[in-house]
DNA sequence: AATTAGACCAACCGCACGCGA
DNA sequence: TTCGCGTGCGGTTGGTCTAAT
């Protein structure tokens, strides 16, 4: 099955778009919608080829985008799902309103992945570099478990933001037959999300629930839900004590769980991970900017709840306010501390690293047992578990 | 003021995938 | 089941801007 060419080239123009052209392309999907991208520019009088149209319209035209300057929230949220998703850019753009999967790939490509190796982490596997000198016994057991925590969730999410595209997609045709485009219609959004979630046996319960007592919350996702176990369910729980419960299955009974317990306070109470990558983080206090990364991290913890808690308080569709660029997704973000992302804007090498050492005998107390770096790494996993579990189709992208 | 190097980012390229005939 | 089409996605390129020399 060969590939064909997405149009004739011949004749069609490239490179930069000017005004007249956008002006032409605005005004016909304005009108009409984009329809098939293909047959777009001929209709549109645009000599071009329908997928420069379809990424122009997509990166640039689209009237929900947000240009300019990242804020430090978003630059943490794009470290921490860069983390579990690594370069799934799509799957980034799904938590990030407004952004561009095109334009978050090039602010990590030009910003973010030179500020983390310039601390000395792996911006490929968030991890210190010196840990690679780490012995492998213990750590390929811990890291083996958190690939697949971090596949399933990829290929969870992918799912949701394929669910969630299509859903913009559907609310937006509608749109042409209710109104003018660019806002969509409050609800509309989950409304077509659960049609589509149905058409294609996702069950549409997906999303969080909160519990009554307020300190817990369950993202049940999936086929099912967690009331039905027909289908492929994940069931994250996290507890007043943030004790993250994650159980992973493809089937009713018979296919293989995965469980991840742990926990973000008081190291006494060991979870299965805790006992495997116990001495995993050790020996990483050489790593000159770990305990400020660690701060970070226990910050980007409380920001994530808060963004969970926003995300909770949002449910049940999204308004043309939700949509602006003052509305509360943004503003609830921007009580967080700074912390883990000011660290990364901290262009002073020196100063982390002279910094460093006080700070971590600080926050440890001094025991230097290294099981510091081992909540450090946990804690981290469980903020970039509760950043994912902000649910795409509670963004207000969709 | 001129030149160079690096940063930035819009746009392109080609592969992968889903869907329908 | 196969094939072609339409589209999404991630990697890469190349033009422009800016800072340094």
């Amino acid at each position: 099955m060969g590939r064909s060419p997405c149009c004739d080239k011949v004749g069609l123009k490239k490179g930069p778009w000017t005004p007249e052209e956008d002006q032409k392309l605005l005004a016909y999907i304005d009108e009409h919608g984009h329809g098939s991208w293909r047959a777009l520019p001929a209709k549109a009088g645009l000599q071009r080829c329908g997928k420069s149209c379809r990424l122009r319209w997509t990166n640039y035209l689209r009237p929900d985008i947000k240009r300019g300057k990242f804020s430090l929230q978003e630059e943490q949220i794009i470290i921490q799902l860069h983390a579990l998703l690594g370069n799934r850019w799509s799957a980034i753009a799904t938590h990030l309103p407004k952004r561009t999967d095109n334009e978050i790939k090039n602010y990590w490509n030009t910003h973010l992945k030179k500020r983390l190796a310039k601390m000395g982490i792996d911006p490929i596997t968030h991890k210190p570099k010196s840990d690679a000198l780490l012995s492998t016994d213990g750590q390929s057991k811990h890291a083996a478990n958190l690939s697949h925590m971090a596949q399933w969730e990829s290929a969870r999410l992918e799912a949701e933001a394929r669910l969630a595209r299509e859903s913009k997609l559907r609310s937006h045709s509608l749109q042409h037959q209710l109104g003018p485009p660019g806002f969509a219609p409050s609800g509309s959004a989950s409304t077509s999300a659960a049609q589509l979630v149905n058409k294609t046996a996702w069950n549409s319960t997906t999303g969080w629930t909160k519990s009554s007592e307020g300190n817990s919350a369950v993202l049940n996702t999936g086929l099912g839900g967690a009331a039905n176990l027909e289908s492929p369910t994940s069931t994250l729980t996290f507890s007043e004590n943030a004790r993250p419960i994650m159980s992973k299955g493809l089937g009713v009974s018979s296919m293989p769980v995965i469980e991840f317990v742990g926990t973000t306070s008081g190291s006494s109470e060991a979870g299965i991970i805790k006992e495997e990558g116990e001495q995993e983080w050790k020996g990483l206090g050489s790593s000159t900017n770990l305990p400020d990364y660690k701060e970070g991290i226990e910050n980007s913890l409380s920001f994530t709840s808060s963004l969970h808690d926003m995300t909770i308080s949002m449910e049940g569709g999204w308004t043309p306010e939700s949509l602006r660029p003052n509305s509360s997704h943004i503003d609830v973000a921007n009580v967080m501390e700074e912390g883990f992302t000011n660290l990364l804007l901290n262009d002073s090498t020196d100063k982390s690293l002279s910094d460093s050492g006080k700070e971590s005998d600080e926050n440890s107390g001094g025991s230097g047992d290294g099981s510091d770096y081992y909540e450090d790494n946990k804690n981290y996993w469980n903020s970039i578990l509760n950043l994912v579990n902000s649910s795409p189709s509670d963004s207000p992208m969709f």
